[in-house]
DNA sequence: TCAAGGATCCGCT
DNA sequence: GCGGATCCTTGAA
């Protein structure tokens, strides 16, 4: 299915299961919100410069996983759709956790003790971190995962798992069709999110999906 | 080598 | 609703 046009793999992703097993246990999540972004011609995409270091993975087989930094701080886990030489991926944005919330609230934790360590500016750093510590035992569990940052987070996922065979039932990640006794969901689209600096018609163009009513969808944007 | 800016999250107003 | 935190990637010099 990774194989085949982007939209419709990214539809096809709604509802599939992202999967985390390593030494600490398994982490089990429904992907229910995603954005694709399509060819060296979608100006949103990363593949706008055409090939470089950091996206040749985009142009390369379908199922492996694209980890990229954004804003200094977060990262964020993609798809890569469509046959080798063509680049597409597809953004997982937000996950619903289904098993292994408490890792998933650990992970959060390590992330925020990571970057609570280090002090560039003078402890302002240390002073958000003990906050963030705090608030983040006010989270539900159905939100451990909303955003695409939070999802990489949760899942304990960073540039190095670029690359990873996400099609592989063995590889520490990977990704699960939808379980059959899992809730049939309508799928409802709109325009991607943070991507101001593209021009139409791609800044508009509704290639952002996301499963009707699920509450792990993204910063109030489930509509 | 350098400067600019970004597919975000959070707290506070 | 706004702004701060934070650092990697990019393209041009």
């Amino acid at each position: 299915v990774l194989a085949g046009d982007c939209l419709s793999a990214a539809r096809s992703l709604i509802g599939a299961r992202l999967v985390r097993s390593d030494g600490s246990g398994v982490r089990i999540g429904r992907i229910v919100e995603v954005e694709a972004y399509v060819g060296t011609d979608d100006l949103a995409s990363h593949a706008r410069f055409g090939r470089t270091a950091r996206n040749a993975v985009m142009f390369g087989p379908p199922g492996r996983a694209y980890v990229y930094l954004v804003y200094g701080m977060h990262n964020c886990l993609n798809v890569v759709t469509e046959p080798e030489g063509r680049a597409a991926a597809v953004l997982i944005r937000a996950v619903e956790p289904i098993e292994g919330a408490d890792l998933m609230r650990r992970a959060r934790l390590a992330w925020i003790e990571t970057r609570a360590g280090r002090t560039s500016t003078a402890g302002k750093t240390f002073a958000w971190g003990a906050r963030a510590r705090l608030s983040l035992g006010a989270v539900p569990d159905a939100a451990l995962a909303s955003g695409p940052g939070l999802v990489c987070a949760a899942f304990s996922i960073a540039r190095p798992d670029t690359g990873t065979d996400l099609c592989d039932p063995a590889a520490s990640l990977h990704l699960e069709t939808a379980a059959a006794g899992d809730p049939p969901r309508t799928i409802e689209s709109g325009p991607r999110v943070g991507i101001g600096y593209a021009t139409e018609p791609w800044r508009s163009v509704p290639w952002r999906f996301w499963a009707a009513g699920a509450d792990a969808v993204s910063g109030g944007r489930r509509r």
